[in-house]
DNA sequence: CTGAAAGCGCTTACAG
DNA sequence: CTGAAAGCGCTTACAG
């Protein structure tokens, strides 16, 4: 018999053979081109029901599984969507991480997380090097990028949805976005205290990040409103942070405006490490002061007074906005490409 | 001029142009072929100094990226390192995460992250799936895992580094590994009360993982030598660590066992949950029961009395355990295979 | 030390 | 609706 007129097994003369099993063998096996074959296991419309079956028969009986790289060298599309989060330091981000990971994975997307630690240019090398990677879509924390990161987006092609953030609700041609009014919410929780009667309300933050200053906007037009605003019952601090920033902050504001009667904290870790350095000093709250925090983190509600705060929808942002990025990714257009999914003005004892 | 015996810019008679800068326009620019331009520019030896000046030279002129599709489909071996950790809500791994990613990102690898939620068969499918990716590296936290999951990290030749725990100091064939010793960590906290002159000491625990076991074995033998070990002094509950259930563990052992004088929670957010409860049922901490927890977590430093509690160095193990991955990565063998990087009892206020 | 060629495992115009 | 062929952008035996 002449060797040399028998079909080759592809792989048995490969010089560098893998083992894998790939789309050819399912379609040898399926009795169809690859062509078909690779038609056939997207979904893709426009192949014969009954080829389909046979393929999906054969690819689930040969155990295959498509290679990411080829396929993204092939489509130049790959199965990562990234995500650019500032810091793995803070909670928020982390359930932000957490939900959309998990939306995703089951979507079968694989995660690339990038900390951009709240530097414009860390954000912008960060999304170059995710970017080679031709992701299928973006989740972008916030909507405020230096120029050539939003150059870099738009040029890219790829999908993307910002988290948190949502618009000015005028703006035009606005971003597709998942979060809710960080200044109306800000507002919200200064109107909540001043319902309450205090009539010296301290805005304390740290790390100065665009939401925490969206806050700080919310609590000045609040307060204009009511007439009482004034600049010195601002104690903006640039650091981190911290529980231990929190005590510091709040002895500050103590000792500078013994006449403040409630303070409202940018973050709950602040707001937790204020409630520590007040039993530690015998400040009583809220009787003396009112102290409230935002996010809700864990431990707020343990706490001694257990800390009134905001709580915002982090989790449920993170998954929607994974959501929104799938169907963008199926080319369809979201029901709702501002979602706001809003935010809740928790009472508990310290105020 | 016959235009047919011009050389024809590959590109431009594709029908699929992606516009990249690829590999073979710095070959041309060079003067040189793709094979030596591919070797010049991943640095392998075996190539004349001055070719690799003048690959290096049209590279960064061209500002070539290459493709890590193209180059994973080429060499089987993209860059990715996978890492495997028990939950995102812990944020000792969050820890372990963060600083390993920045290791890896400096040396030009992304990180692939799966959460197990220390689930043995959503750890063997999340690694199943990151194996597709045939990431350069693996890291995997403990060095508890299914038989399924060893015989893929086994078969898939992969190099793996394992995080937090150590294997028996006898053990043969021991993978490699960064962490530090669970068990001794726990006997020596529960030592250091002892020292102190407390006699019934408590162990309380949640999550029950293998971590958490390991100190409930330090706890019993240090109780044991000074023939003080009571079954009665356990307090298991499988569920998640949080605040809350540190509160309702306080309350329960209190309730339960009056005479307990000291009480070890096998981790610090069990611990801050039973401060606070102290606080709030005014039982007096240490002078009634002393509290000591464990990892050192944010917060800890900031409660009231400030909490006595064992520092464990995750980001130096994230960090180190990368640093290890690198090295195998790059074929070499790491100076200590078994890498121990201890603890630190930190006494404070709580005990 | 260098280059031509094959190959990695897919997708996608193109032609039928 | 289907298939043959080219192509994605690299790496790597192989031959020299």
């Amino acid at each position: 018999m002449p060797q040399a007129h028998l079909p080759l097994v592809k792989n048995s003369k490969s010089h560098r053979a893998t083992g894998r099993i790939t789309l050819s063998d399912v379609a040898r096996a399926a009795g169809v081109s690859s062509s078909t074959a690779s038609r056939a296991l997207r979904g893709e419309r426009a192949v014969d029901p009954a080829l389909i079956e046979r393929v999906q028969v054969a690819s689930s009986k040969l155990g295959y599984v498509p290679d990411p790289a080829a396929r993204a060298l092939a489509s130049q599309r790959s199965n990562h969507v990234a995500i650019l989060i500032p810091l793995l330091s803070n909670a928020l981000f982390v359930d932000l991480l957490d939900a959309a990971q998990k939306t995703l994975r089951a979507a079968g997307y694989q995660t690339l997380m990038g900390v951009t630690h709240y530097d414009a240019s860390e954000e912008e090398q960060l999304l170059r090097e995710q970017l080679l990677h031709r992701p299928a879509g973006l989740l972008v924390t916030g909507l405020d990028h230096n120029a050539v990161t939003r150059k870099l987006m738009d040029s890219s092609q790829v999908p993307c949805v910002h988290l948190m953030d949502l618009p000015a609700t005028d703006q035009a041609d606005a971003p597709y976005c998942v979060g809710f009014r960080q200044t109306e919410a800000g507002a919200s929780l200064t109107r909540h205290l001043l319902s309450q009667g205090r009539k010296r309300i301290a805005f304390a933050a740290a790390q100065l990040d665009p939401r925490v200053m969206q806050r700080l906007y919310g609590w000045r037009s609040a307060l204009q409103e009511a007439g009482l605003y004034e600049p010195t019952l601002e104690f903006l601090n640039p650091a981190p942070s911290s529980l231990a920033l929190g005590g510091v902050l709040f002895e500050q504001i103590m000792q500078q405006r013994p006449a403040v009667d409630a303070i409202f904290f940018c973050n709950d870790d602040l707001a937790q490490g204020a409630l520590m350095a007040a039993l530690r000093l015998g400040v009583s709250v809220p009787s003396r002061v009112a102290i409230a925090g935002f996010n809700d983190l864990t431990g707020s509600d343990q706490m001694l007074p257990t800390l009134t705060t905001v709580r915002t929808p982090r989790a449920r942002i993170g998954e929607a906005a994974a959501q929104m990025l799938l169907s963008l990714m199926r080319g369809e257009e979201p029901a709702t490409p501002q979602l706001d999914l809003g935010f809740e003005i928790l009472q508990r004892q310290s105020s």
